[in-house]
DNA sequence: ATTTGTTACTTGCATTATGCAAGCAATAAA
DNA sequence: TTTATTGCTTGCATAATGCAAGTAACAAAT
């Protein structure tokens, strides 16, 4: 098979404009990723939901997070109208397109951990369905946007 | 279409055993992701072809980075045979299966940032051609591992 | 109207990570 | 035996993070 993927990202070098370092200067980062996770999959909504989280984000952490990933137009706050003391942070398009990278973080994550409690049947569907998966993960966050 | 993805990452709870922490506790952090990227796609291999990235790694964090890579087993480094002066960072067969990843990562990046110089060409070739993309990668590092 | 509790933060401070410049050890070539 | 290259390490200033405590906005109960 032809190699068709050097310097696949630009034709000229990587530095300012490469389309990973952008990602990464947004998104790159451990605790951004675990909100986008409890988002997307974990369908949290709240603040005091992320703070619950298992890997324990500090409160000014995640302020800090939830405001650029705001900034950044990735997530979006409203009051929420069955209980206006509280936010709803929700997925906008630019977020639901990063359902794709989470799953291939998780993907890689379960075959190498040697520990991990991830269900293997889900675990295929993803890799064997993937568009299908992806879908079904957009349906629930469908009118957004 | 059904949801499937409820808890999609594993049944109880995400903590400890999620496999996207597991997998941001090793290469969560911009510089980890981006060496990386210069590995996978721009083909690099040596100490100061990584440091003369135009993202300006620093020295120390550079060491740091490709010793928890090898460390993890995603990366590893042999005396180059045709300059005994220098090692050779390359992937192995851990670091190959992060090559979905990552490409998820540019696939985002050049979609959002406004700015990007990602040939669309070759970014149109990823998404539609998913598959044989990545093999065309991973042909480049044949025989590792 | 006033208290009480909830929620979503902010603030202060100790600890850790990073950035930067300089130095150093191993190797190889001259 | 010197010199240059390479791949680091070290020291120190700055920035990011973790932790505990405090606060402001709001709603519900009294």
């Amino acid at each position: 098979m032809q190699v068709i993927c050097y310097n696949f990202i630009m034709s000229d070098g990587e530095g300012k404009n490469c389309p990973i370092f952008f990602s990464l200067e947004i998104f790159g980062d451990k605790w951004s990723l675990l909100i986008l996770r409890d988002i997307l999959h974990f369908n949290k909504k709240h603040y005091n939901e992320f703070l619950d989280s298992e890997e324990g984000i500090s409160t000014n952490i995640l302020a800090d997070r939830l405001r650029k990933l705001e900034e950044e137009g990735i997530i979006s706050k409203n009051r929420d109208p069955n209980n206006k003391k509280q936010f709803i942070y929700s997925p906008t398009k630019k977020c639901l397109d990063l359902v794709p990278l989470i799953l291939e973080i998780a993907v890689w994550g379960a075959k190498y951990d040697p520990d991990t409690k991830a269900p293997p049947g889900e675990m295929a569907k993803i890799r064997n369905n993937r568009k299908q998966y992806i879908e079904g993960i957009r349906d629930k966050f469908k009118g957004i946007d």
